[in-house]
DNA sequence: TCTGGGGTCCTAGGACCC
DNA sequence: TCTGGGGTCCTAGGACCC
């Protein structure tokens, strides 16, 4: 299909099939969007090289990434391999990932999401909530609100988009998926058990494979058969939080707001290898590599954390995490690497026996780059460090020796290389 | 049919403190 | 000397999402 040429309105509807009530009387209005780029990666690639527009497409490197509707229609999923999509699919056109160009269309798609109304909550780079209910008056409804999305999105960035609207956060991401692709779906919200009900439970936000493999063993398939469960059964078959969550979504309670102010707890970096032998040095000097990475992405954001965790996955597809927490949080190189390395070597045993395939680096318990961080301009050019003894000292005098190093304290704020210094 | 890379949240046991 | 209950933090692992 042409994408940059579609047109808004092919899958426009509301469930039930018709247009107004949204607004049941002296009840809520279904005023909460659910945004969803379809397919992104391979709709980019579409909307920018024409002769792929209307051809099964997939961006990949080894494992499926995104798959054009016209890959998927022939059972191309993510993240499926690559060979696997070839064989299904031999005419498939193989794309590497562009990942400036998808996060440069997140960008413009979420200009107009913002200019749709402020309250908005993004979920990933494809895909976000968004709260209407102030706009009703002067937006019209909204059903003309998500219609003006859509065609906006189609427009000016020459993106499908589709939009789920109903009164809950869950129930909008379930008309998404319903309706796409590049679809709008309202759920009246007097109709809203007619909707939910018959879907599978495979469709509820959070049960996953595992989840509806207890749920299927206990003759639960659809949302109606877990709405007809006590909370109580619920929590005894999948655990107390999951349980609550799911008696919840079956009985469409759902209150989570769009919540505008989400930052994210951890920022990590992680890389899968083949199987195969490989020596413990180059597997410490990918780990450096890993962190200088992640430290580099936490500095950039102004982000600072204490909690560092490795993340190991052996020949065998099992998996490991250890953690250590540092005493103050950082952004720094030096002191990540550190902990991360004595990680890695307290388990060479472990990691040499049975074979490493992935190594990643995670770091938590992150707070703003300000929180714990002396801001300080250094009276020093690049290469004259005269002064830094002085500074760090005052630093250690009023913060404690502990809280100041040179290495957080440089990078920190300049980001350009440590100069060698004694401790 | 062998499985990428970025995250979130929950559970559960142990340490430690009051 | 033995003991309760509650709270917080840390760590490991599991499930899930896109």
């Amino acid at each position: 299909m042409d994408h940059s040429a579609s047109i808004v309105g092919t899958g426009e509807r509301t469930w039930p099939a018709r247009c107004g009530a949204v607004v049941v009387a002296g009840g809520e209005s279904a005023s909460i969007l659910h945004a969803d780029l379809d397919s992104f990666y391979a709709a980019v690639e579409q909307r920018d090289r024409p002769e792929l527009r209307g051809k099964p497409v997939i961006v990949g490197g080894g494992i499926v990434l995104a798959a054009s509707y016209e890959a998927k229609r022939r059972g191309v999923y993510t993240p499926m391999p690559e060979h696997r999509a070839r064989r299904l699919c031999p005419d498939v056109v193989v794309v590497p990932p562009r990942f400036e160009a998808y996060t440069e269309a997140s960008h413009r798609v979420f200009e107009i999401f913002h200019e749709t109304t402020p309250v908005v909550e993004g979920m990933s780079i494809d895909e976000a909530f968004l709260d209407v209910r102030g706009l009703l008056r002067t937006a019209g409804s909204p059903f003309d609100i998500a219609a003006r999305l859509r065609s906006r999105v189609a427009g000016e960035v020459g993106l499908p988009i589709t939009v789920g609207v109903a009164r809950t956060k869950f129930l909008a991401k379930v008309a998404s998926g319903v309706a796409k692709p590049d679809g709008l779906l309202v759920v009246d919200p007097a109709r809203e058990t007619e909707f939910l009900h018959p879907l599978p439970v495979g469709k509820l936000w959070g049960v996953g494979p595992i989840t509806e493999r207890k749920l299927h063993e206990r003759g639960l398939v659809t949302v109606a058969d877990v709405a007809a469960v006590t909370e109580e059964h619920l929590v005894a078959m999948v655990g107390r939080a999951a349980g609550r969550h799911l008696h919840g979504l079956a009985h469409h309670r759902d209150p989570r707001r769009v919540d505008t102010g989400r930052r994210r707890g951890s920022i990590g970096s992680q890389q899968a290898m083949g199987r195969g032998p490989k020596s413990f040095e180059t597997l410490e000097a990918l780990l450096l590599g890993i962190v200088d990475r992640v430290t580099r992405r936490m500095r950039n954001a102004d982000r600072v954390g204490r909690t560092v965790t490795v993340r190991l996955r052996f020949d065998d597809f099992q998996r490991a995490t250890r953690a250590r927490s540092l005493p103050h949080p950082t952004a720094a190189t030096e002191p990540i690497a550190a902990v991360a390395l004595g990680v890695f070597r307290d388990h060479r045993d472990l990691i040499e026996r049975r074979g490493l395939t992935l190594v990643g680096l995670s770091v938590g318990n992150l707070r703003s780059g300000s929180e714990g961080v002396e801001q300080l301009v250094l009276p020093f050019g690049r290469k004259d460090t005269s002064g830094l003894d002085s500074t760090l000292d005052d630093l250690r005098r009023r913060f404690g020796q502990s809280v100041v190093t040179r290495a957080s304290l440089v990078h920190q704020r300049s980001g350009f290389e440590v100069p060698k210094l004694p401790d």
